[in-house]
DNA sequence: CCCTAACCTGTAATAATTACAATCATGAAA
DNA sequence: TTTCATGATTGTAATTATTACAGGTTAGGG
């Protein structure tokens, strides 16, 4: 089991004590959480960390892909520490984001139309088993 | 030939000299453009127009389904007159949103694990073909 | 240890979106 | 046609997400 501090290292990232707390928490809350959310939680136990220090510390994590984004709800980017490719559902009644690990998308290719391909997403919208009203569950 | 007139009575929605210039620009301009693209370009015609309006009337096409929405950039809302499903690229260097038609998405299901699904959303995001270094080119 | 580049913080600025209240226009009914 | 209520439009203010920046702090190589 590789340490925070040697996966910070290995990506050429200087460990920190927010770096680390940060990555823990996206490493321990698989809800593929916001901005706010990664502070409102960390401020509990660090109460001097600044949205600013998340932030920045987001942007290197991606561009040294450490972790992944997500622009599902369209108004707030969501993080995710998993960095395999998988699809998202996201519930349009309670905002909850989840995995969807049994569909493989075949689209993982390195071009379409002439255009280089890095990324692929694919993002399903609806409601949630919870929000379906009872009888009409699938 | 349908006018856009009809269009809008035909989804309950009140004909507005506004709503009739968003919907034909929409129409005339496939290249997704954000609610500040198509604010700039109606002011031209319509100094008075406001953006509210612009937000307003975009959501009353989407929740008519006149139109469709994208959300593959993650700082902006994207809107296409295209409600068919589609697939999109958006370029990381020059941002623009070329739509993708010859992938088929053998993702339209009614449900994923149990939650029910009413849209999908498949979004490639790289280099598009005139910002890709020549020589790369695929 | 020292030193400097890299990091963290707070605040201010920018950008996207929503809320709201006053005014105006559509279209159904008289 | 004119009337009128409802719904649409507008401008402004508020909110929310994100970025810019400057000054203080710290990690870690030498
Ligand atoms: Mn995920
Ligand atoms: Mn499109
Ligand atoms: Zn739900
Ligand atoms: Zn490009």
């Amino acid at each position: 089991m590789k340490s925070l501090q040697d996966r910070l290292k290995e990506k050429g990232l200087r460990s920190s004590y927010q770096r680390i707390k940060i990555l823990e928490y996206l490493e321990k809350n698989r809800t593929h959480p916001t901005v706010d959310a990664i502070y409102e939680a960390l401020k509990e136990k660090l109460p001097s960390i600044s949205k600013t220090t998340i932030y920045n510390t987001l942007k290197s994590f991606l561009e040294t892909g450490l972790i992944s984004d997500l622009t599902i709800s369209g108004h707030e980017v969501m993080y995710d520490a998993e960095t395999k490719p998988h699809s998202h559902f996201l519930c349009k009644s309670c905002g909850t984001v989840l995995d969807v690990v049994d569909i493989k998308c075949p689209h993982v290719r390195k071009e379409v139309d002439g255009n280089k391909v890095e990324e692929v997403h694919l993002y399903f919208k609806g409601l949630c088993k919870k929000c379906l009203p009872e009888g009409r569950k699938q």
